[in-house]
DNA sequence: GACTTTAAAATTTTT
DNA sequence: TTTTAAAGTC
């Protein structure tokens, strides 16, 4: 009895006032506990891990996020907490003002919460609870920022918008559009992506003469950014060459002074620019510096087994004052070492700060625990790592099977087959999704899909804002708000065609070079410059077209300048003028960016161009993936990461693929197998592997062994096939009898040949007026034929264009 | 200055 | 194999 009530002292505590005699607990200590029973009431729906992550609020915190643990999820509860309990889950003062009445009123409410009293509840267990706009949270992709800002704004309302939550780049334009005029940049900079980068990398390399073998582009720009990652000028970056007697880097180190001048002079800055400067910027001055630091209290850092050492320094510049910095990363999943991401900021955190906690959160609420398993076997042959496995209370679920084709084709169609065959079941096409190591595998996979009518994207590979109609647009809009980006000007200032050609532009970079002058500055003083006469009505009607609209810029409406901007400068007639199914497409990606733009204006109503521009500066495909439309999607198995599917295709797991070839020493194979962790995990109930004996990549035909990761995977977990299974027979014409193990229950429907499939009964053709019960009326605007199937676009009078697969929609649709 | 041919390169790529 | 850029031709 005794022991029973020592037990649960707290309870009895709560009843009886501190006078009996056995109850040691001071009333600070039974205040303390009072007030964390009180906020860990609000948390209760999350499990004992996660609440102490989100309760521990002050300094330094390490959190260990394995996949699928609910990562996100923690992340929005401790911002909640903060914002409305401060630091008093986290703390041992008590309120001055706190009397019995408030203690008992605590304990109380934290057995029996009473909504009326909440608002007392709150002000008692709270410490400085902190304002939105003290908190930042950055991620690393649009696509998180957003789902986090969502998320929170779900939860905390309007008040959540004051929360910076953004990506690292992002986060950095913000502070550099305020300050950086104190490093001698112009507000009004530009942000060059890794294209653009490239572009001027190429012209440098050949106006010194170098061979661009020796010298490859390439290698040149990843030896600058990681110059720049350790922080190093390119004065400083010579100086060190030299040091070592090392020419070819002091010529490495004269490409990136060069680079650094030409950005400078364009006013651009890149990427690794942006968070350069604004590292350089909070180091070197002491006002921005505690302007930021004091304003932050709380700093969350996601995806932090990705951060480099910039990013490193910013996270840790930011947190300077307040040290309440909270990384949250899963060393696991570290896969981006070769863009400068370290793993040592993960593994040495708890060195930097020797007062950090760690909190490990290793339930996984996404796999079934054969995926989970063989996750976990595949990693533990790394070394390196902190140290954390995964656990489940989900069912083991299926086994993992393993298929080895004949050649790559055939790996598609059995693919394409068990795709076939789970929508047959009822499952969604978005339920399934097709990892591989890289983009020039999709080939075969595409064929395979549309020979069976399969419905799919393909994330990555051609960028949207990579396409050419894009970048030139976007450069119109780019030279509209800042002549001097000679980059973009020289990109768009011969498209369309105005007779300004390559001599001119040649002529004027030479003028621009020796005058020291923007090569806008040169076009418009023309005449004054004898090597121009001949082109200088031309180059005059250019800057005048680009005066307009830049006038117009600052007076219409973002939507209504785009178009204006299309007509102006002749592009959309060029692309009109001759008809052909890419000019076609052209045109439907310009009508695209111009959706990009209307969304924008959504969000902020008096957008301006510049504030366009920023933000699609650091936009990505990702971003535009939705996983609200129905197809299976292929994508690289990086960008696969944070996403979740029913089932899991992994394809290619050989030697020399994945692994890759360039993965020779231990280090590229452990980033190699991390990959193959995030791969597996992405899975909630399903996975696959294949691989095929022979297979035909880039032309050449190589046979591989089947990839050490998969021998890595305890056979309990794994069906393999019988063996000799499948590669007397051949390709996808003549596919096994009987595919092994999950294919058991009816394969015949999956394996019928393409032309055995039924055709359909409707029958629709470009240009056919249709009416559709859900959608209206409408033109049939292109039909794509996909095995029995056919994709077709249709564009609607009022719901806008679609895509449909003409089997699925002919039952709702006819022609009119 | 526009168009055609040829040659070389092809991990992965959050911004 | 496929894509893209650079050199060559009209």
């Amino acid at each position: 009895m005794y022991v029973k009530n020592l037990l649960i002292g707290a309870n009895i505590c709560y009843n009886k006032p501190i006078r009996l005699g056995w109850c040691v607990m001071t009333f600070q200590e039974r205040y303390i506990k009072a007030r964390r029973a009180v906020i860990e009431r609000e948390f209760s729906h999350l499990n004992d891990m996660q609440r102490r992550a989100v309760l521990t609020t002050e300094g330094p915190l390490l959190l260990l996020a394995g996949a699928g643990s609910g990562k996100t999820t923690v992340l929005i509860n401790r911002i909640a907490n903060l914002i409305k309990y401060g630091r008093g889950s986290d703390s041992s003062e008590v309120p001055p003002f706190a009397n019995e009445d408030d203690l008992k009123f605590l304990e109380e409410y934290a057995r029996n919460p009473d909504a009326e009293k909440a608002e007392r509840a709150r002000s008692l267990a709270s410490i400085e609870p902190a304002e939105p706009w003290r908190l930042i949270a950055i991620t690393f992709t649009n696509k998180a920022a957003d789902e986090l800002k969502v998320r929170l704004e779900k939860m905390l309302g309007s008040s959540a918008l004051d929360i910076w939550a953004s990506t690292f780049h992002s986060a950095c334009v913000r502070i550099l559009r305020r300050d950086i005029g104190r490093l001698g940049f112009s507000k009004g900079f530009t942000i060059y992506d890794a294209t653009d980068s490239m572009t001027v990398m190429k012209r440098i390399i050949k106006d010194f003469d170098l061979d661009d073998k020796t010298f490859a582009p390439r290698m040149v720009l990843s030896q600058i950014s990681a110059a720049k990652d350790k922080m190093l000028s390119p004065a400083e970056y010579i100086k060190e060459a030299e040091k070592r007697n090392d020419f070819r880097k002091v010529k490495i180190g004269e490409l990136y002074m060069e680079y650094a001048k030409r950005l400078k002079n364009a006013n651009a800055l890149d990427f690794d620019d942006l968070i350069l400067y604004t590292v350089r910027l909070l180091l070197t001055d002491a006002e921005t510096r505690e302007y930021y630091q004091n304003k932050f209290r709380y700093v969350l850092i996601d995806e932090y087994q990705d951060t480099n050492n910039l990013q490193y320094l910013l996270a840790s510049a930011l947190a300077g004052k307040w040290k309440n910095i909270c990384v949250v990363g899963d060393d696991d999943q570290s896969i981006y070492k070769f863009r400068g991401a370290t793993i040592k900021n993960i593994l040495d955190f708890e060195n930097q700060y020797p007062n950090a906690r760690t909190i490990r959160l290793e339930q996984n609420y996404r796999s079934t625990g054969s995926i989970l398993g063989a996750a976990n076997s595949v990693i533990s042959n790394n070394r390196g790592r902190k140290g954390k496995e995964l656990w489940t209370e989900n069912e083991k679920g299926e086994a993992l099977t393993l298929y080895t084709a004949a050649n790559e084709s055939e790996e598609a169609q059995y693919v394409a087959a068990r795709i076939l065959e789970g929508y047959a079941k009822g499952e969604n096409w978005r339920d399934f999704a097709v990892l591989y190591r890289m983009n020039a595998q999709s080939n075969q996979l595409e064929y395979a899909f549309k020979r069976n009518g399969i419905p799919y994207r393909v994330i990555g590979g051609v960028r949207f804002f990579d396409r050419a109609e894009i970048k030139d647009i976007l450069a119109y809009l780019c030279v509209i708000n800042n002549p001097e980006d000679d980059l973009r000007l020289k990109r768009i200032i011969n498209v369309p065609a105005r007779a300004i050609g390559s001599r001119t532009v040649e002529d004027i970079e030479r003028i621009s070079r020796f005058e020291n002058i923007s090569a806008y500055a040169a076009i418009r003083g023309a005449d004054r410059y004898p090597d121009l006469q001949k082109a200088a009505a031309k180059l005059a009607a250019f800057a005048e077209l680009i005066e307009g609209l830049r006038a117009q810029s600052e007076v219409l409406p973002l939507d209504e300048f785009y178009d204006m901007v299309l007509e102006k400068t002749g592009y959309i007639r060029m692309l009109e003028e001759k008809e052909s199914v890419e000019n076609a497409s052209r045109l439907e990606n310009i009508r695209e960016l111009k959706t990009n733009i209307i969304s924008f204006l959504k969000e902020r109503e008096r957008g301006t161009l510049a504030e366009f521009l920023d933000e699609i500066a650091l936009y990505t495909d990702m971003d535009q993936y939705d996983e609200n439309g129905d197809s299976v999607v292929m994508m690289t198995m990086h960008s696969a990461k944070g996403l979740e599917f029913p089932t899991v295709f992994i394809v290619g797991v050989e030697e020399g693929i994945f692994p890759g070839i360039a993965a020779v020493d231990p280090e590229e194979l452990e980033e190699e197998r991390r990959l193959c962790y995030v791969a597996i995990t992405r899975a909630k109930s399903r996975l696959f592997l294949t691989n095929a004996h022979h297979r035909m990549l880039f032309g050449r035909t190589s046979a591989n062994r089947i990839s050490r990761f998969v021998d890595e995977i305890p056979d309990s977990l794994i069906d393999r096939p019988r063996p000799k299974v499948s590669y007397s027979f051949g390709g996808f014409e003549n596919p096994p009898k009987q595919p092994p193990a999950a294919a058991k229950t009816k394969a015949p429907l999956s394996f019928a040949h393409p032309q055995d499939r039924q055709t359909a009964s409707f029958d629709f053709k470009k240009g056919d007026a249709v009416e559709h019960k859900a959608f209206g009326k409408g033109v049939v605007v292109s039909v794509q034929p996909m095995g029995g199937d056919a994709l077709m676009e249709v564009a609607f009078e009022t719901a806008g264009t679609k895509r449909l697969m003409r089997n699925t929609a002919g039952k709702q649709m006819k022609v009119i």
